[in-house]
DNA sequence: TGGGCATTCATGGGCGTCAATGGAATCGCT
DNA sequence: AGCGATTCCATTGACGCCCATGAATGCCCA
């Protein structure tokens, strides 16, 4: 296992910075990436971010389009146009640009969270609703196929 | 036999830690996994926890899905950003984060409960619920299919 | 077979280290 | 020199690591 996983909740201070879960650096610094490399997600009012494992996985998608077509052109722009490469200082910390806190909905306080391959950076309220949300469709996905035998259908979950 | 079996009811120390009981370690050291995986079940107000083999569980769910698709992200914010992977201290305790100790209620004690392939942590009270219904659910279940034919159908089981 | 001994475990607490955070100092450019 | 941006240092709180205690269990031997 060398994801990222887990959630953490970080302050912004008043110069912009904000530090990078510890656990997190130490996927990117395995993953041998420099810095972190950040854009507004497609589907959600959040960043996605990540360092050569999400790269390579973006270049992968883009792959699927013939190289100089305009869906390709098209998509490149709004995976790279978006995106930024952000620098961590010395204790770890990163400046995300006001356009990506704006995507965001982002305040002063910002909610770090493990998806795996990448993780996502939300506005912590925001996040809340988000994981209610996940949950819900992840309970509805799995009635549907009813692949696990539920011993208490009738209990309350959380 | 080498999986999660029994259950023990265990105290949360003033610093946030718990003892993982022996037996539970030692399944957790010969799945060769370090420390302890958890995120809080779908089902019930409780933890779901295991190594390696809850893990290549939740992977094998998740890879139905497309990267980057709407619905694994989702799922993943619900797994990976829901989990942790807690590490155990020299004496085999660990501590739980503020998050999974509120999502199952649990106070200063917590019961853990084996599944097999893996095991949950329950605040006692709820558990002691859990395990009523289970068995009530179970005598129903028995008698429903008739699967076996019972010599004495009017009494109870175990 | 009963008592004593050793070991394992759960639990409690002290202490050092690291991470998150805040602010000062320095650098670079104009 | 002025201003923003980057680098460096200080504080504080959390966490990991270590050792102590005490109870319970299993083992050994008389």
């Amino acid at each position: 296992m060398n994801g990222f996983v887990s959630s953490f909740t970080n302050r912004i201070d008043r110069k912009g910075r904000v530090s990078v879960p510890a656990p997190f650096r130490q996927v990117l610094a395995r993953d041998g990436f420099e810095g972190l490399y950040c854009y507004p997600s497609l589907d959600f009012s959040a960043l996605d971010c990540g360092g050569h494992g999400l790269l390579m996985e973006i270049e992968r998608q883009l792959a699927a389009f013939t190289p100089f077509s305009e869906d390709h052109d098209l998509l490149s722009a709004a995976f790279y146009g978006a995106s930024s490469h952000l620098v961590m200082d010395g204790e770890g910390r990163v400046a995300l640009t006001d356009a990506h806190r704006e995507a965001a909905g982002i305040g002063d306080e910002l909610t770090f969270v493990g998806l795996g391959y990448k993780f996502q950076i939300w506005e912590p309220t925001r996040f809340a609703a988000h994981r209610e949300a996940a949950q819900r469709r992840l309970v509805a996905l799995r009635r549907g196929t009813g692949r696990v035998a539920d011993p208490n259908p009738g209990e309350g979950a959380s």
